[in-house]
DNA sequence: CGTTTCAGATTACAGGTGTAGTCCAGACAG
DNA sequence: CTGTCTGGACTACACCTGTAATCTGAAACG
């Protein structure tokens, strides 16, 4: 089983875009980034990308003269660690609170709450 | 409106104590700390508390001979900047995305379900 | 070929964090 | 009173983060 590198805040805004691209070069997903916001600097994208790599949760592919960046970390597998640390630092480690939290604190429309419950339907049958 | 601070993971062992047990000295806090996590070294939880009185997380009253901290900040406000920070940054701020990955993940009792469902109906009617 | 250019490597630098140790003044023991 | 103990103040320190700038070698331009 392999440890999830802890992704800050930051990064993840990188990984989010290499893992809805797919493999592509530092350019590219810097490019991916500006459209987002423009206040990124290339420089600043560079230094993420190279402590994501340290950090082992991006592989290059040397191709030509410039790298081939992807994921070697799945988005799902972050997603979960990211969350059980979430739960568990605010909400204790209970779910309930915290769907509670969640569904008390924004408005839902009548079709999202029919959405959610049409999930909860689901989860009953697995 | 007064900005929420950035409470980081340690400190919300000390705030959930805060808020959980109300004015407390350093000593108390310590104590409830060691309970939860015998590894707690009273230095450390002593930086803690000032750095959260920095932050204006805490407050403390002297005492006598010592200091009353009690929260500056709600547990609740704490929570939701917490929350909208992590659905942000992991579900890119979409409630039913994330709401469906902890349904999903956790394999809920028939219990869980259906208060969950009641959840959602009492929701409905708000 | 010499020069400009650009990707990646290396370096910078001021906070923030986790984890403690040392210093000092007043409360307490004798 | 005087030495001791203790709570709080100040100091330490390595690693992490956000945000870049500078250096370097090779490719592309002219």
């Amino acid at each position: 089983m392999k440890s999830i590198p802890r992704i800050t805040e930051t990064e993840w805004e990188l990984m989010q875009i290499a893992w809805s691209r797919g493999p592509a070069t530092a350019q590219e997903i810097f490019d991916a980034l500006v459209v987002r916001d423009a206040s990124w600097h290339p420089k600043t994208a560079r230094t993420l990308l190279n402590r994501l790599v340290k950090k082992k949760a991006l592989g290059y592919r040397k191709e030509g003269r410039t790298y081939v960046y992807r994921p070697l970390v799945t988005e799902g597998d972050c997603v979960g660690a990211e969350s059980t640390s979430f739960l568990d630092r605010v909400f204790g480690g209970s779910l309930k609170p915290m769907l509670a939290h969640f569904v008390e604190r924004e408005k839902l429309t009548l079709k999202e709450i029919n959405e959610l419950k049409a999930l909860l339907e689901r989860s009953e049958g697995k």
